[in-house]
DNA sequence: GTCAAATGTTCCAGCGCTGTCATTTCGCGA
DNA sequence: TCGCGAAATGACAGCGCTGGAACATTTGAC
């Protein structure tokens, strides 16, 4: 049988509460008890049982991670996940994971939830995240929560990158290689990233004099599918592209796999260059250039801001984190200039 | 407030004694009381308090998945995840993820999690589900587990799939094709996955009436880098194998690239076959011939047999769930034959 | 119709911790 | 040295549920 609180009393020479204080970090403890009782603490092994402190304590130590239902292949969740673990690593919190398709009601879903396991932070990300019905439950329920890469500006926190400012800059690196027709699939409508990407592009179009043309904007919504659709579009043009740079990875994959058919090389005949920097763009032949995605990191700071936020009033705040622009062999000077 | 058990009971004209009966599906309940209670269940919204519960019946409802800390890409966890999400959906109980390295003492990080979260059930990945050790710290601790993929032969419940058969399959279908010739490139020793597609490999060729040439046989570790390493091997030989089987996915993708290097067309010049169907086999150009590991089905079943075997005393088996041979573009006939 | 066995129900204690509030101790100025 | 207010500490109830024992009711055999 593991140590109780009151084993660790009697051990310390204490009373309960004043170690109850002592594990939970509040005032009103003389140093050197403090400092006897941690020994004792340390002595016995002693572990709080989580289930005896929620229940009176009336809290759950609870973190819920919502995301929508990842069909394969998934490794931007993957990757949030470990961020998430290791930010709740050294607290008393755990994450629970509960994936769950947008296209429920996902207002019903989150009152389910969270009467099932009374969340007391929730993080959020996209499409979820972009969903200020959701969003605003969550505040009507009084539970914190943060975002990643959320569209909405109501957010109470969110955690991102300048992925805009990415765009711009993996479009520069094709300008400097000497690319003028840079052609862009774009991401799904109603998504950040589509419109920060695409903004991005027209960014660095602008700032290098490059009219913009919008026969070279063709739709996709992020899948392998709709890349292949968005590369054939353009290929097709009447004066195509030298340069796609693709929403993401797998449409970049997809504008790699167009391109073969037509028997252009990459970077040869046309560069190609993706977002997100998942793992298939090392596997890739070539490798893709790409801006990588600090999905981890994005994890770890959505954990402790919101952890922060408990028991305090909401705050508001954006946190960008750093990201790479990862030039690879997908990428080269085009043909003819 | 939520509803509470008392309120049920005085909703239903019962006991809290007897709610908590239906609650917990012990018998001894009239079926005309039941169904009364479990009206009062749904009318009241009433769900039970987790930690309340936990807290006195000295139960975690916790189920612990065990893995190796993922370096990046790890669809295979995700997908495993998922399966065990969905498996514990209508069950009481609930996913614990813990991820740690196998370098560390795995008995140590055990302890140190049993204590903390007191699981009742832990699933296991490889390579942990492969640590005796590890195993067996669990049945002195007298919790049920189950494993995935394990080579170990005292599992106590293993979930897996015959990797053996699935990968002589592979092999036969390049043998089929024409390749007389087939090179491997192994996984990583001391991984059941290694032996088991090594094994079918040898079987296929056997049954083939090839002979086995053990300079076709080449050491990787799963990782694209060493897939690398081994397809040199391979192209280097005075005799080149015309196609080559990788013991996993990215070793295949390796594969391919090294293919490139060396202007080889694949398949035309050589056929290249993977295994596991990670996503990458869909994005490369040309797609993968691959093994598609069922790791979701496996995640669920892992869950449904580890919670059977909980309060029952320990029983050995192995369940097999089904796969399935992708055949894809990267496999074609020999040039020359 | 009777009685014992079987079935179903109620009562009560207690799981291990935290919150409230009463009590003790401390530090400091007079 | 004493007295006082503030800080430190402790006693106790109770969070919502389950387990076991005691009690009540039903069932079936004769």
């Amino acid at each position: 049988m593991p140590a109780r609180i009151e084993d660790v009393a009697t051990h310390a020479g204490a009373s309960i509460k004043t170690v109850s204080r002592v594990l939970n970090g509040l005032p009103s403890v003389r140093p050197k008890l403090r400092a006897r009782i941690e020994a004792s603490i340390r002595a016995l092994n002693y572990i709080p049982n989580p289930s005896a402190r929620s229940l009176a304590g009336n809290r759950s130590y609870l973190i819920a991670l919502l995301y929508d239902n990842p069909t394969a292949g998934s490794n931007y969740i993957m990757e949030l996940i470990v961020g998430v673990l290791m930010a709740c690593k050294n607290t008393p919190y755990h994450a629970v994971l509960h994936p769950f398709e947008s296209s429920d009601d996902p207002v019903a879903a989150i009152d389910g939830f969270v009467a099932r396991h009374r969340p007391e932070a929730v993080i959020l990300v996209p499409p979820h995240a972009n969903n200020v019905e959701l969003l605003q439950r969550l505040d009507q329920l009084d539970i914190r929560y943060s975002t990643i890469s959320s569209k909405s500006g109501r957010t109470c926190l969110d955690v991102g990158f300048d992925e805009r400012k990415a765009a711009a800059e993996i479009v520069r690196h094709l300008v400097e290689l000497g690319h003028r027709r840079i052609g862009h699939i774009t991401g799904l409508k109603g998504h950040g990233a589509r419109t920060w990407r695409l903004n991005g592009y027209r960014d660095a179009l602008h700032d290098a004099g490059i009219d913009f043309d919008a026969s070279l904007v063709v739709e996709g919504d992020f899948t392998f599918a709709s890349g292949i659709a968005g590369a054939k579009q353009l290929l097709d043009l009447p004066k195509a592209p030298t340069a796609i740079f693709a929403g993401n990875d797998d449409m970049a994959c997809a504008t790699v796999r167009e391109a073969y058919e037509r028997k252009l090389s990459v970077p040869g005949d046309l560069s190609v260059c993706g977002f997100d920097d998942t793992p298939a763009a090392l596997l890739m032949s070539p490798e893709l250039t790409t801006a990588h995605q600090p999905c981890r990191a994005m994890g770890r700071l959505a954990v402790e801001h919101v952890l922060n936020s408990i028991g305090s009033p909401v705050i508001r705040k954006k946190v960008q984190v750093p990201y790479r622009v990862q030039q690879r062999d997908s990428t080269a000077e085009p043909k003819s200039r």
